[in-house]
DNA sequence: CACCGTCTTATTTTT
DNA sequence: TAAGACGGTG
C-alpha cells in the first residue's frame, strides 16, 4: 500500500492549479460536526482525537489529510503521512481523499503516503537498508518463512524441548524486537531455560536474517526505528520529507511502532491521532493502548478532542455495546450517545449447533435480502476464529447466497504462489537461503534440505538448477516479471509438478495465473529489475486475500464493487469497517471469550473488547448467535452462552430460539436462564 | 533420499 | 480435523 503512489502521483493528478477557494474548504468540511471540524482544522501540533465506536473518528481523519492537502502545506517533494491499521483501511482513505480533493477542484502537489506502519518501515529501509547491513535487495520474510529459519537454527544448535518449540521462540523473538531489545540486551537478563534457549536462537537469528539480506516483518518497524535512534541525518531527512503525520487506530500501535511515531513527528509535531482505547484488540501483538492513552504525557501542548455523538448505530446497539463494554475496569470511560432511532431488538439466536447456527445465519440473510431489499454487501457474519468460517461457508453454499470470506487464507500464502515466489525472491536475492531451501525440491531434484545444508548451499552438485537460477537472474534484469514468471514456469515444468502433487491442481495454477496478472500491473509502469522488486515487495506487505497495492486498486476496486456479496470474517477483521446488519456467530464461552482468555484478567478484557469492536460494527441489526453445541478441534462438546451475552441489557434483546429450524420461534424458552 | 504410515498436537486473533 | 513431526523401510 502507498508504496508505489510515492512515484505515481497518478492517482491525485487534477489538471488544475489550486486557488484556495472558500468554496473548496467548505466542500472539505461539510459532513462535520464542530468538534470533528476543530480537528481538522486544527493542523498545526499535536492532536490526540478519542472517542468511541461509530463516533467518526476515521472520517475526521481522512478529512484531516484533506484539509492538509487543500491547505498546500505540504510543498516541495515534501509529503503527509497517513499510517492506517490494513492495506485495506488505507486503500478506503485513499479513495475517499481523492473523491474529496477531486469534488473541491483541488490538485494536490504531492500525493500523501497512506498505508500500514510496515509499507512505511520498508519505504524507510528502502534507502536506508545499508544501515543495518542489507541492500535494497532485500527479502521480506513472512511468518512461514521466519519459522523455517528458527528450526534451521534450532537443529544447528541442537535446541529443543517440551516448552521450547519453533512457534514459542519466535513469539519471543517477535514480542522481544516490537519491544526494541536486541540479543545482547536480552541475553545478559535471561534466567529461566527457555528464555536462555530464546536468547541463544534470537541472536543467531539476527546473525541470518543479516546473511539473507532479509527482514521479518516485525523488522519493518523495529529496524528504522534503529536507524533513526543511530542516524540522526536520516531522522531529520524524513522529518523533513513527511512534515504532517496522522494515525488511525493509535490505540493498536506497539512499542516499536508508537517509537517511530514519536520520532518522526518529534521535530515538527504536528502528529494527530485517532483512536478508542476501547477497541484496542491486538495486545496479543504487542499493542498497548497506554501508549494512545498517555499521549497527552509525550506531547507537550496536545489538542485533545473528544468525539461523543455515534453516528453508526440504532440506540438498541449502542445499549448492547455500552452494556458489555461498561465491565471493563481498565478503560477510560466515554460518552457516547446517537440520534438514531431505537431501532431493532439485539437478537440473541439460540441453535443446536453450529450446522444450524449457520443455517439460521444463512436464512435470515436470505430473508433481510428478499423481504427488505438489502444488498448481500450490506449483511456480515463475524467469528471469534477463522474454523468457524467452515460452517457459515456450507450454509452459504447450500442456500445460494453470494458471499466472501475476508482475510483467512491469504493468497499469496499459498503454496504455489510461495513457490514461484521464491525463485523470483532468489533472481532478486541471491542470498535468501530460506527461499533457495524452499524450492530446492521444488521440482523434486534428490536433494533434501539437510544436505543442501551440508554441502553449505553450494548448488554444483545440481548444475541444472545452478544454470536455471543463473539465467533467471539474468532475465530479471532485463525482461518484465511476467516474462521472468513464465519462463521459470516452464523451465521446472511447474504445472505438470502441480498435477502430480496436488489434487486441486487446477485451481492452483489459476491462483499462478492470477500472480501473472498482478505482475503485469507492476511491468507496466515499472521497467525490468524495479518492476520485479517492487511487485516482490508489494505482494509481501499485502496481507489480506482480495485486497491489493495500489497498482491494483482500480482493478480490484472494479472487481470488489461487482461482488455483492456477504462477508464473512474473523472480529479482528472487522475493525473500522460497518454493515447494516451483522451477525456474531459462536458468541459461547471458550469461543468469545475464548477459552485461552479466561486465566487472565487483562487478556477477558481483550475479548471483551473484541465483543465490544463486534456489536459496534452493526448500524441497523444485530444478531448475538450461539450454539449448545459445537464441534471443537474434532469432537463435539457441549457449549454455554457468552458471559457478554448477559451484560447485554436484558430489555433491548429479544431471543430467538432457533434450533429447530423452520419451526417457528419457541417463546417460552427460559432464555434468561440459557 | 523418498515414501509411507502413525502419532501428536494444536486452533485464537494478523501486519 | 488436519497438518506437521517422527521414525522406519525400501
Ligand atoms: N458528522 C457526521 N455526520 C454524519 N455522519 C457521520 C459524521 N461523522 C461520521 N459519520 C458517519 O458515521 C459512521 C462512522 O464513522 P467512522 O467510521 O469514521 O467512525 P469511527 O469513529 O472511525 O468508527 P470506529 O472506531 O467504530 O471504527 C460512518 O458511516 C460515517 O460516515
Amino acid at each position: 500500500m502507498g508504496l508505489l503512489n510515492s512515484k505515481k502521483p497518478i492517482t491525485f493528478i487534477i489538471p488544475m492549479p489550486s486557488p484556495l477557494s472558500k468554496s473548496a474548504i467548505h466542500k472539505i468540511l461539510t459532513g462535520l460536526n464542530n468538534r470533528q471540524k476543530e480537528a481538522v482544522c486544527h493542523t498545526e501540533g499535536p492532536v490526540l482525537i478519542i472517542a468511541g465506536a461509530g463516533s467518526g473518528k476515521t472520517r475526521t481523519l481522512t478529512r484531516r489529510l484533506a484539509y492538509i492537502l487543500s491547505q498546500n502545506l505540504v510543498v516541495g517533494d515534501k509529503r503527509a503521512l497517513a499510517i492506517t491499521f490494513t492495506n485495506k483501511a488505507a486503500e478506503e482513505m485513499e479513495k475517499r481523499v481523492t473523491i474529496l480533493l477531486k469534488d473541491a477542484g483541488i490538485s494536490p502537489n504531492q500525493a500523501p503516503f497512506i498505508g500500514t506502519f510496515h509499507s512505511f518501515g520498508a519505504k524507510i529501509l528502502h534507502s536506508a537498508a545499508d544501515i543495518v547491513g542489507r541492500s535494497r535487495n532485500y527479502s521480506i520474510y513472512d511468518e512461514e518463512d521466519a519459522l523455517a529459519l528458527i528450526k534451521r537454527i534450532m537443529k544447528e544448535l541442537e535446541i529443543g524441548g517440551e516448552k521450547v518449540t519453533p512457534a514459542a521462540i519466535r513469539h519471543e523473538i517477535s514480542r522481544l524486537k516490537n519491544e526494541i531489545i536486541e540479543p545482547s540486551v536480552y541475553a545478559a537478563e535471561t534466567s529461566t531455560p527457555f528464555e536462555k534457549a530464546a536468547a541463544a536462537i534470537y541472536a543467531r537469528y539476527e546473525e541470518l536474517l543479516k546473511e539473507h539480506n532479509a527482514f521479518d516483518f516485525d523488522d519493518l518497524i523495529e529496524k528504522p526505528v534503529r536507524i533513526f535512534r543511530s542516524s540522526p541525518a536520516i531522522l531529520a531527512r524524513f522529518q523533513e520529507e513527511y512534515p504532517y503525520v496522522l494515525v488511525d487506530e493509535y490505540q493498536d500501535t506497539n512499542v516499536s511502532q508508537y517509537q517511530l511515531i514519536k520520532l518522526l513527528a518529534g521535530g515538527h509535531q504536528n502528529i494527530c491521532v485517532v483512536g478508542d482505547d476501547a477497541q484496542s484488540i491486538y495486545r496479543w501483538r504487542g499493542a498497548d493502548f497506554r501508549n494512545f492513552l498517555n499521549f497527552d504525557r509525550d506531547w507537550k501542548d496536545t489538542k485533545v478532542v473528544k468525539l461523543e455523538q455515534n453516528y453508526r448505530s440504532s440506540k438498541n446497539i449502542l445499549k448492547a455495546a455500552d452494556g458489555v463494554i461498561s465491565k471493563n475496569v481498565l478503560q477510560k470511560k466515554k460518552k457516547l450517545w446517537t440520534q438514531n432511532e431505537g431501532g431493532s431488538p439485539v437478537f440473541v439466536v439460540e441453535t443446536a449447533n453450529e450446522h444450524e447456527e449457520a443455517r439460521f445465519v444463512a436464512g435470515r440473510a436470505a430473508e433481510l435480502m428478499s423481504e427488505r431489499g438489502l444488498n448481500p454487501k450490506d449483511i456480515a457474519v463475524f467469528y471469534r476464529t477463522n474454523a468457524q468460517a467452515r460452517s457459515l461457508e456450507e450454509a452459504f453454499l447450500e442456500a445460494n447466497i453470494p458471499y466472501r470470506i475476508v482475510g483467512g487464507v491469504k493468497f499469496y500464502e499459498r503454496r504455489e504462489i510461495k513457490d514461484v515466489l521464491a525463485y523470483l525472491r532468489l533472481c532478486v536475492n541471491p542470498d535468501d537461503r530460506v527461499s533457495l531451501e524452499r524450492i530446492i525440491n521444488v521440482p523434486p531434484r534428490g536433494i533434501s534440505k539437510e544436505r543442501l545444508r551440508r554441502l553449505d548451499y553450494n548448488l554444483s552438485v545440481i548444475p541444472s538448477l545452478e544454470e536455471l537460477l543463473d539465467k533467471l537472474k539474468t532475465l530479471a534484469e532485463i525482461t518484465p516479471a511476467t516474462e521472468l514468471i513464465f519462463h521459470l514456469v516452464k523451465a521446472i515444468d511447474y504445472q505438470k509438478y502441480l498435477e502430480k502433487e496436488y489434487l486441486n491442481a487446477d485451481d492452483r495454477w489459476e491462483n499462478l495465473m492470477e500472480l501473472l496478472s498482478l505482475a503485469r500491473g507492476f511491468d507496466e509502469r515499472l521497467e525490468p529489475p524495479r518492476g520485479l522488486r517492487a511487485f516482490l515487495e508489494s505482494v509481501h506487505l499485502m496481507q489480506e486475500t482480495d485486497h491489493a497495492t495500489s497498482e491494483h486498486r482500480r482493478l480490484l476496486m472494479a472487481r470488489n464493487s461487482e461482488t455483492d456479496a456477504v462477508s464473512l470474517m474473523t472480529i479482528h477483521c472487522a475493525k473500522g469497517l460497518e454493515f447494516e446488519v451483522v451477525f456474531v456467530a459462536g458468541c459461547e464461552e471458550g469461543l468469545l471469550p475464548h477459552a485461552r482468555s479466561l486465566l487472565d484478567a487483562e487478556e477477558l478484557e481483550e475479548e471483551r473488547r473484541l465483543a465490544y469492536v463486534a456489536i459496534t460494527r452493526a448500524k441497523k441489526e444485530l444478531y448475538l448467535c450461539f450454539s449448545r453445541q459445537r464441534l471443537l478441534f474434532g469432537s463435539r462438546e457441549p457449549a454455554i452462552p457468552s458471559q457478554f451475552i448477559y451484560d447485554v441489557p436484558p430489555e433491548v434483546t429479544e431471543f430467538v430460539a432457533a434450533n429447530k429450524y423452520d419451526d417457528e420461534v419457541d417463546e417460552d424458552e427460559e432464555y434468561i436462564e440459557y
